[in-house]
DNA sequence: ACAGAAATTGAATCTTGATTCATGTTTCAA
DNA sequence: TTGAAACATGAATCAAGATTCAATTTCTGT
C-alpha cells in the first residue's frame, strides 16, 4: 500500500496518441522479433521500423525483455481466444480435438512471428514461457478428464496426455508453419488427428 | 585444393594434454550453458571451470558459438547411440516405440544440460537444430514406414505422425526431465506409449 | 640435453548495442 | 490563451563481454 502501488504504470500511454504510438512500437518489435530473433534484433530496428526515435520506445517500455513479455502475453490471449471461439458449440471431445488442432495450425501460419517468439521465449523470459503452457495444459487436461468420465474418450493420466498432445501441436506448428507451410493445412491435421484418435495400432 | 583445405584444422588438439584440456572445456561449456543458457553464459565462466585461462578456450575453439554446436552435434550423436543401442533386436515397431520412449525419456534426464542446449540451438545456430531433429525424423518416418507396409501399424502420413511423435516426446522430456522430474520415468512412458498405441477413441 | 612444436596465460583491446537525458513539440483543460 | 502534462527526439553514455596477442612454460623426438 506504498505510493507505488497505488500510482498508476507511468509507461501506459495516456492519451490516444500515445495509445497509437505504443501499438506501432509492438507491431514493429513482433515484427523484428519474429524475423530476427530477441538477441539479434536491436532497439534501433524496432523504433526505425515503428518511425519513431530510440528515446520512444523508453517511453513506453522498460526494457528490450518487457516488449518481448508483452508479446507472449498477448499471443496467449489471441491464441486461446482463437481456439476457444473455433470450439464454441462443440461437445464431442474427439470433434474438438479435430477442430482444435486444425485451428491451432491455421492460427500459427497467421501469426508466424509470434509462434516463434513463444517458442524462444523459453530462452528469453523462461517464466512466461512456462505460464503460457501451462495455462493451455490446464485446461486440456481438465478437458480430457472431463471427456473420459464421461467416457468420451480412453482414460489415462490427462497431465501426461496434455503435455503430449501439446507437444505435438507445437512441433508440427514449427515444422508445417514456420519451416515449410508448403503442405496444407487439412493435411497435416488430418493426419495428425487419425494418429491421436486411433493411435498407432492396427484397426 | 587450396592450402586451407589440405591443411589440418590448426585448432584440434595434437597431444594427449591438448586433448584432455579441450574435453575439459566441452564438459565445463556443457554445464554452463546447460545451467544459464548460451547468451548469459560467459567465455569466462567456462575457462573458469575448466581450470584454465581465457585464452586457451580460443586454442580449442573458433568462437562461442562453435562449442554450443559442437555440443548440439555430440548430443545428436549419443541419443541416438544410446537410443538404438536399446532398441537393438526389437523387430516389433509397437514395442520399440514403448522401448524407444522410455530409453528417450531416461536419456533425457541423464543429460538435461545437453538437452537444454538442444532446444536452445534453434535460436542459437538453427542449422544445427534443424539437422538434429530432422535427422531423427527421417530414420523415424522410415520405421514407420516399413512397420506399416507389414501391417505392423495403421498407414498413414509418415512424415506428419514422425513430427507429431517427436514433438510430444520432445515437451515429455521438457516437462518430466528438465521443469520437473519428480515422477517416475515408467509412469510418464507408459501413458504416453498407451496414447502412442490406442489413441484417444474408446477401446 | 636441446630445439622446435604445442600449450598456456590473462591483461588489454574493441565492438556492440541497450539505456539515458536534456531539450523541443503537442495536446488540452481551465 | 496558457501552462502543465504527455509525447517525441537522437546524440552521448556506459557496461558488458568476446576475442586477441605477445610472452612464458611444458612436451617430445632425436
Amino acid at each position: 500500500m506504498n505510493q507505488d502501488s497505488i500510482s498508476v504504470n507511468d509507461k501506459n500511454p495516456k492519451t490516444a496518441r500515445g495509445a497509437k504510438t505504443k501499438a506501432k512500437l509492438l507491431e514493429a518489435a513482433s515484427l523484428e522479433f519474429g524475423a530476427r530473433g530477441y538477441h539479434e534484433c536491436m532497439i534501433a530496428d524496432i523504433t526505425k521500423r515503428a518511425n519513431v526515435a530510440m528515446g520512444t520506445f523508453y517511453v513506453y517500455f522498460e526494457s528490450k525483455e518487457v516488449v518481448f513479455r508483452e508479446l507472449v502475453q498477448y499471443m496467449g490471449q489471441t491464441t486461446r481466444a482463437y481456439i476457444s471461439k473455433k470450439l464454441e458449440g462443440v461437445s464431442d471431445r474427439l470433434e474438438a480435438e479435430k477442430k482444435g488442432l486444425h485451428a491451432f495450425i491455421e492460427f500459427a501460419r497467421a501469426n508466424k512471428d509470434l509462434y516463434r517468439i513463444v517458442m524462444e521465449s523459453q530462452f528469453v523470459a523462461e517464466d512466461a514461457y512456462r505460464d503460457y503452457y501451462t495455462s493451455f495444459q490446464k485446461a486440456y487436461a481438465e478437458n480430457l478428464r472431463n471427456a473420459s468420465s464421461k467416457g468420451e474418450i480412453r482414460n489415462g493420466d490427462d497431465e501426461v496426455r496434455a503435455w503430449g498432445l501439446i507437444g505435438l501441436s507445437v512441433f508440427l506448428g514449427m515444422r508445417y508453419c514456420i519451416w515449410d507451410d508448403s503442405k496444407k493445412v487439412e493435411d497435416v491435421a488430418d493426419a495428425a488427428f487419425d494418429l491421436i484418435k486411433n493411435g498407432l495400432k492396427m484397426g
